[in-house]
RNA sequence: GCCGACAUAGCUCAGUCGGUAGAGCAACGGUUUCGUAAACCGUAGGUCCCCGGUUCAAGUCCGGGUGUCGGCUCCA
């Protein structure tokens, strides 16, 4: 007779039941046929288990159908296995790597020489949804090291054995093998039953990817692609994706004459009228909220001799992404633009002597950056090479610290909340690349963890992401696609006070060294502007707006009154154009709607007579049209929607 | 930087087998003066990204370069 075990359900239930059940049969007399014919696979406490697999504990049970986020992630990874089946069946001498599942899919590294045409993908879906088709049961086996290097070796995958001998090496005393038909792959599982479960198989493209992430490793072919359990499903997600590049930034900002780039230039933008209010709109209300709130601005020069650089540490660890400048008398690079505003601010603060009374002193700068990023990182405005931070560097006691990284994480939140953008913190610890001794990072690492600790927000640990010079909390907001982007960031540094030997005078009149904090709220104004204007579609508050209003006119009789009611605009310090051509109403209206400007001023008889304007808000629908409205009140209430919210 | 794809009028895009480049919108001129998403007629607009090669002939084929895009590495 088998030892008995206690099965836990979710809805806190339990069943008696004799050891080495396996999963499927548990759930077929236990919870129900239904279940059992949908189930995919289960977790026992913390353990995934395929149906095949017998329960030999007690423990807490939850099984998972496609219905939930997990079971879409199992198939999309038994997809994977597939796609890699046939590859090598269809292309042989083609070795395999890894292929795991990710947020909207699911990839598979291979090895080949020759590049993966998009014709051969849509041969590799093809075949891959035959083998979906031909509902092929996957099996799994433990084998030892020995039967595990033998049969790699046999294969001929020397990535594979290079993983095995990892595996291995790290302590495991068995290796698990998933085949489908004769295909055959080490996993950790679980996976589906069969191959029929996966429902629906996509390629979307080839990408090439280092082995194991190093660049000095071989390079791989990485076929992109997604799995879903109904077609429909599919259908919808690329429907989805598909809206989401109309409001790719790049897209939108050259239908609505925002920026520009010229291979003249790579990496820098060229910004428009239009483009360049929208960037002053952002400019000026961070140099409101910073005057506000303690800061000073300054401006320093954009380009240093080397010296500065040497004693900053950027010289020895940055200096591959520098513009370096060729002196014409000296023939040596003994300029360079600057990369960050850092140890120009540092220059500033060392020209005074400071009081601990005057901490902390906090200096804002929205200065001209170069840094010169490969070519290959290069994309629309999230990477640049000419950027624009809305920088500060804060000097400060160590007593003050948890304090001011309190008050930061509250300017943050303040600022992505005016926006509407959710975003996520990560801490970020020292990096390999790294000045300063490993006993100031542990001071910087643990005072800025327990400052961010007293903020309350949630966090996720990156270990080694950290700046050269110090530890930070990165804030990531998404893009329409859901790519993250970094755009805030807090460091702290105790490393650079050392090498400028920076200073203030203490209560005990002795000289003593502050900390530094590095922030930024927006990050860079280019990358800042590329998520806003995918967020908003475009369609940007009145504040943010490049133009907050046009005025169109009816008929060429109404160009006098018109040209009085932009004046007057204007003369408020609203951001307003006039439309006085000889199109038809409809035709700029239309005009105006696709420059998705907030009003549109309709000027006619009518409003000639009253002295006002009949209002047009952006948008569809007859709600759009607001009728006549004496000048004065539609003043104030668009002059109530241009206030900055922060 | 690495792998792959792409580059035609201001914009969006056609261009077959290698045979001397085309549309719509925009622009410009004229007509129209109109009430909430495109008036009509006409005109002009091109180093087919750049350099080289193959060919009687190259937008088209081949090589190199530049830029852009999708990823990788890196990053605000």
């Amino acid at each position: 007779m088998a030892e008995q075990i206690e099965i836990t359900l979710p809805d806190g239930s339990s069943k008696q039941v004799p050891a080495g059940i396996t999963v499927a049969d548990f759930v077929k007399t236990n919870i129900g046929a239904g279940l059992a014919r949908a189930a995919l696979f289960a977790r026992l406490d913390g353990d995934e288990l395929d149906l095949s697999r017998p329960l030999n504990r007690s423990g807490k049970l939850t099984v998972f159908t496609n219905k939930s986020r997990e079971g879409l992630d199992l198939i999309r990874h038994d997809a994977a296995h597939v796609m890699a089946s046939v590859v090598q069946r269809l292309f042989p001498g083609t070795q395999v790597t890894i292929g795991p599942s990710t947020e909207d899919g699911f990839y598979y590294d291979f090895y080949r020489k020759e590049p993966f045409t998009p014709e051969d993908l849509q041969k590799i879906e093809a075949a891959a949804n035959e083998e979906i088709r031909k509902d092929l049961p996957f099996v799994r086996k433990e084998v030892s090291r020995d039967e595990a290097l033998q049969l790699f070796e046999k294969l001929g995958e020397k990535f594979k054995i290079e993983i095995v001998e990892d595996i291995f090496a790290k302590g495991a005393k068995t290796l698990t093998l998933y085949s489908h038909g004769d295909w055959v792959d080490f996993c950790l599982g679980p996976h589906a039953p069969s191959t029929g479960r996966i429902g629906v198989i996509k390629l979307l493209n080839v990408a090439g990817a280092y082995w194991r992430g190093d660049h000095t490793k071989p390079q791989l072919q990485r076929i992109y692609g997604t799995a879903f359990f109904e077609k429909k499903d599919l259908d919808a997600w690329l429907k989805q994706q598909e809206e989401a590049k109309k409001r790719d930034h790049r897209k939108l900002g050259k239908e609505l004459d925002l920026f520009a780039f010229h291979p003249a230039a790579p990496g820098a933008a060229f910004w428009t009228h239009r483009g360049t209010l929208l960037f002053h709109a952002l400019g000026n209300a961070m140099r409101g909220l910073c005057l506000r709130n303690g800061y000073q601005e300054v401006k320093t020069p954009l380009m240093y001799n080397k010296m500065l650089w040497e004693r900053s540490g950027h010289w020895g660890k940055y200096r591959e992404n520098m513009f370096l400048i060729l002196d014409n008398e000296t023939k040596e690079h003994d300029f360079s633009l600057k990369p960050m505003n850092c140890p120009s601010h540092h220059l500033l603060y060392q020209m005074k002597r400071h009081s601990y009374r005057e901490l902390p002193i906090r200096y804002h700068t929205q200065d001209v950056l170069h840094r010169n990023e490969a070519t290959g990182v290069l994309s629309g405005l999230t990477r640049v090479r000419q950027f624009q931070q809305d920088d500060a560097h804060i000097y400060l006691m160590e007593s003050q610290i948890t304090d001011e990284v309190k008050r930061l994480s509250e300017l943050l939140k303040k600022v992505y909340e005016a926006f509407g953008l959710s975003y996520t913190a990560r801490f970020a610890t020292r990096p390999v690349q790294r000045i300063g001794s490993d006993e100031t990072w542990d001071r910087a690492e643990s005072g800025l963890r327990a400052a961010l600790e007293k903020t309350g927000l949630a966090y996720e640990l990156k270990p080694g992401d950290g700046a050269f010079y110090g530890p930070k909390i990165d804030f990531d907001v998404s893009d329409s696609i859901g790519r993250k982007w970094q755009l805030g960031t807090i460091q702290l540094d105790y490393e650079v006070p050392e090498r400028f030997e920076l200073g203030y005078i203490g209560e005990d009149n002795k000289e003593h060294r502050p900390v530094l904090i590095h922030r930024a709220i927006y990050g860079s104004f280019e990358r800042f502007i590329a998520i806003l204007i995918e967020h908003y579609a475009g369609n940007f508050p009145v504040w943010l707006a490049p133009f907050q209003a046009r005025i169109v006119t009816v008929a060429d009789r109404h160009q006098p009154w018109a040209r009085e009611v932009y004046e007057k605009l204007q003369s408020r310090g609203l951001r307003v154009e006039l439309d006085e051509s000889s199109e038809k109403l409809g035709a700029k209206i239309r005009d105006a709607q696709l420059m998705k400007v907030p009003y549109t001023l309709v000027v006619g008889d009518k409003e000639v007579e009253g002295k006002g304007v009949s209002p047009r808000v952006h948008g569809e629908g007859k709600q759009a049209d607001l009728g006549y409205l004496p000048l004065d009140p539609f003043i104030e209430r668009i002059e109530r929607e241009a206030a900055i919210p922060f």
